[in-house]
RNA sequence: GGCUGGGUGGCGGAAUGGCAGACGCACAGGUCUCAAAAACCUGUGAGGAUAACACCUCGUGAGGGUUCGACUCCCUCCCCAGCCACCA
């Protein structure tokens, strides 16, 4: 019989379909939640990249299933999004026919690789349904205070008179009409992440990730603990304050501040009087800073530029005017915004100080005891280094660490400054002046300012009477209907609906969520029903989603949506799938035309052999290159299978002993590596067990029952079809019992004892299993062995080692 | 520049202190065939040795260390990948 895998597959999957054998139950006590990291439905095909993941949790979930835990894994679509509207522009098809075109072509290839995924339980972002909760989400935030708006830049082109999200802006220009993108300030809606600093970094002690995407997250988060220290400004009222983690103040030179700092603004409208031609020259040095884009502010920002603005700080330590300077070097955001100079212990402050003249004086001593002047970058010691500080009054002789720590601790004594923890990590800006999101739920009153749209009001539709191309606002402003009859919810008069829409990772981060219970139309998701994700894969890098889902979770757990038993941490435990590189080791893209798609494979080796053959490729989590003969290898072992079944051979009733000793340790072997994600490793011992077993001249019907079970969460339709075929069973093989192993079946009767002599191997003894812990008669056995014996006649054994099982090893 | 991974045959990789190269790919030889494909069998790290075996030496990026024993642990260095980056 023919290994005929488009027959097959095509069968099973209708089968399964109509039996609902994936369905999740509503047993809660021994739920596992099991999920990838849904898709944007782009209008592009889907390639073998994306399975990698997908493939990998399936496997997990059908192995779950078979040990009777009740699995939640279901799938959905992170519909709203930028590609789709863009679209719309381009074509006039509005976003919603074509996002729901390209959710029926995932499904269908999501369908056709054999993904066990519960359907009931799908979900779709741009629907009502599940808006709704997006906006009741958005109010709880505002009810908390932990969503405000404000005046922000956003990035602006002006050509095009359309706001840009950042992966819109390259190279500082727009994608689309390569017209220099600026900043410009709108009203926006924010949310508070910024309070969740600390626990966004301490929750993370207790998950299991991988370490790499735990530190991306704690960089992002950007703690630094370090000091704000004032100065006062010679013959002005004002002050400037600055923050820094290394206070080297007995070798602070001047002060930089922000082209965006408060006292450039002030300089600039006369609030502080300066000398005209000073005041010009920094107002220019503004206008020329602002009208650069950050990248070009980045890339250009290598060469120091400045403007003194003739003001002076005094150095407490010292008494010495630290002139101020206004540079683009000192980022707005960061910190105070104000920054002092230290020139000979900080390699940015030394530059800028060399460009412009200021004095470079050395405080501290380096590793190479070098205390001369410093005149080179090379001899600049830099905080983090080890060094003794020099020229510094009381803290001559001290160790650099301690030294600064001093200083704080002194500076805060005399209340010139005080210890502060800054961090890289802003709030959340979420509002997009966008068509195709989820429209924010707030209505604005002359009176009473901004108020929420009562729940019983939610959702607030998208309109549709709209077009799409950009002018400068969002689309929806142009709506007639959006805005009729809107009435202040506090006051009752006229009043006017917000007309930006969400960022799309407000849907993309807590869709999770709505996974526990998408049907309910009262809540976002029942208590009861809502379980932390067990497993989560997906991209590791996406900083931003984690750090926003976890923000999310903390929120409504908070609030008390979330059962404390359920602990402060959403996912418990994430794995990213490596990319799939194209046969030419480069990454899959249209560009270079090395895009493998499921439907390039399907049709001629089956979804069997695609899942078999990604998941043999190598570890899950690593990158890897598509290499077609794999495929075919792959191929053959699934061929292979399905003839060892279809053999006729003399059944026997009693399996050989080192046979069943490989069955009972292939059992434990592939249901360790699948809970550990070494799919690889899993395969690898189930061919080693196929070729023990095809090397047979008779099979018990048991192995048999036992591999096709092993192979069902790999390989589903072949091991369902033998299962009914062959093996003669009613119900599918993926609610059947995964097999069991018995610990006295793993250790066969012989054991093979390796004999090195001074750690070189030179012979082996093969013993039963009760000798092999032996330590006397081994060795003796071993003395005896002539290979080794010839080795041991040059000398005088000096130490015998032995280890129980496994080896021996004399030292002479 | 910072952080985090990683470096093992012709290739993907296995082994996390105990026989390096499991499993697969590729390649070579063979069986079947008029022939080819498919399938099956055998071999396959490098070098030496042999009529053939046996056998020996070297070998996991480089160098050093710990250990009876190191791909695995420690130190120094080199290279590659990913993420972040004028973050004070």
């Amino acid at each position: 019989m023919i290994y005929d895998h488009k027959k097959i597959e095509k069968k099973w999957q209708k089968k399964w379909e109509k039996d609902g054998i994936y369905k999740t139950s509503e047993n809660k006590n021994k739920k596992r939640y099991v999920l990838d990291m849904f898709p944007y439905p782009s209008g592009a095909s889907m390639h073998v990249g994306h399975l990698e993941g997908y493939v990998g949790t399936d496997i997990l979930s059908r192995y779950l299933r078979m040990k009777g835990i009740d699995i939640l894994h279901p799938m959905g679509w992170d519909a709203f999004g930028l590609p789709a509207e863009n679209y719309a522009i381009k074509t006039g098809i509005h976003p919603d026919k074509e996002t729901h075109k390209n959710i029926l072509n995932f499904k269908k290839q999501l369908m056709a690789s054999g993904l066990s995924y519960d359907w009931d339980k799908e979900i779709d972002t741009s629907s009502p349904e599940f808006y709704k909760w997006t906006q009741w989400l958005f109010i709880k935030l505002f009810e908390k205070g932990l969503a405000y708006k404000k005046k922000s830049p956003v990035n602006w082109c002006p050509k095009d008179e359309t706001v840009l999200a950042n992966e819109q802006v390259e190279d500082g220009k727009c994608e689309r009409c390569d017209t220099p993108v600026i900043k410009k300030d709108l009203d926006q809606w924010f949310f508070k992440i910024t309070d969740y600093s600390d626990r966004l970094i301490s929750g993370l002690d207790g998950i299991d990730w991988l370490e790499e995407v735990k530190t991306q997250q704690k960089n992002w988060i950007g703690r630094k603990e370090g000091i704000n220290i004032s100065y006062e400004i010679d013959g002005y009222k004002d002050k400037v304050t600055v923050f820094t983690t290394a206070p080297v103040n007995f070798g602070a030179t001047f002060i930089v501040i922000a082209p965006e700092h408060e006292l450039i603004s002030k300089i600039i409208n006369g609030e502080i009087k300066v000398d005209d031609l000073i005041k010009n020259k920094v107002k220019k040095y503004y206008e020329m800073a602002m009208s650069k884009s950050d990248q070009e502010r980045i890339t250009e920002g290598k060469e120091k530029t400045g403007e003194f603005t003739c003001l002076y700080a005094i150095n407490h330590l010292t008494n010495e005017k630290l002139p101020i300077w206004v540079t683009d070097f000192v980022l707005a955001n960061v910190g105070t915004g104000a920054v002092q100079g230290c020139p000979g212990h900080d390699k940015r402050d030394f530059q800028f100080a060399k460009k412009f003249g200021l004095p470079i004086k050395r405080v501290v001593v380096g590793a190479d005891g070098d205390e001369s002047e410093i005149k080179l970058e090379s001899q600049v010691i830099e905080h983090g280094k080890k060094g003794t500080f020099i020229n510094s009054e009381f803290l001559n002789g001290m160790d650099f660490e301690e030294g600064l720590r001093k200083t704080m601790d002194y500076f805060e004594e005399k209340g010139w400054g005080k210890r502060v923890i800054s961090y890289h990590i802003r709030d959340w800006l979420i509002s997009r002046q966008r068509y195709w999101g989820c429209p924010i739920p707030m209505i604005y009153c002359d009176k009473c300012g901004w108020n929420p749209v009562p729940e019983s009001e939610l959702p607030v539709l998208l309109p549709t009477d709209v077009d799409f191309l950009p002018h400068g606002e969002s689309p929806i402003a142009r709506s007639t209907s959006f805005q009729k009859d809107v009435v202040c919810p506090s006051c009752g008069k006229p009043a006017k609906r917000e007309v930006d829409t969400m960022d799309t990772y407000v849907d993309s981060s807590w869709y999770f969520l709505r996974f526990c219970d998408p049907k309910n139309t009262k809540e976002f998701a029942s208590k009861e029903k809502i379980i932390p994700v067990n497993d989560y894969v997906g991209g590791g890098h996406v900083v931003q989603h984690l750090l926003f889902a976890r923000f999310f979770w903390k929120v409504l757990f908070d609030l008390g949506y979330i059962d404390k038993k359920m602990g402060d941490e959403p996912f418990l435990k994430l794995r990213a799938p490596g990319w799939i590189l194209g046969p030419d080791s480069r990454k899959m893209s249209k560009r270079w035309g090395n895009v493998i798609t499921p439907d390039d494979i399907i049709p001629k080796f089956g979804a069997d052999t695609l899942r078999v053959y990604e998941m043999f490729m190598g570890p899950f989590d690593i990158m890897k290159p598509w290499n077609i003969t794999g495929v075919e290898g792959a191929h053959r072992f699934l061929g292979r299978v399905w003839r060892l079944f279809h053999q006729t051979r003399n059944p026997s009733l009693i399996t050989d002993k080192p046979v069943l000793s490989k069955m009972h340790q292939t059992i434990k072997k592939v249901g360790e590596d699948i809970e550990n994600y070494k799919f690889n490793t899993a395969i690898s011992s189930l061919m080693e067990l196929v070729n023990v077993l095809s090397s047979c001249d008779s099979l018990n019907i048991d192995s048999l029952n036992i591999l096709a079970r092993l192979l069902a969460p790999f390989a589903p339709h072949l091991a369902e079809e033998i299962w009914h075929a062959i093996l003669g069973q009613k119900n599918s093989i993926h609610i059947s019992q995964w097999p069991t192993y018995d610990e006295k079946y793993l250790k066969s009767d012989e054991v093979t004892i390796v004999i090195q002599v001074n750690g070189k191997l030179r012979g082996q003894v093969v013993v039963d299993s009760v000798q092999a812990t032996d330590k006397e008669t081994i060795i003796k056995l071993a003395k005896t062995d002539e290979k080794v014996a010839k080795w041991l006649k040059s000398g005088k054994i000096k130490k015998e080692i032995f280890i129980s099982n496994k080896l021996v090893n004399f030292v002479i």
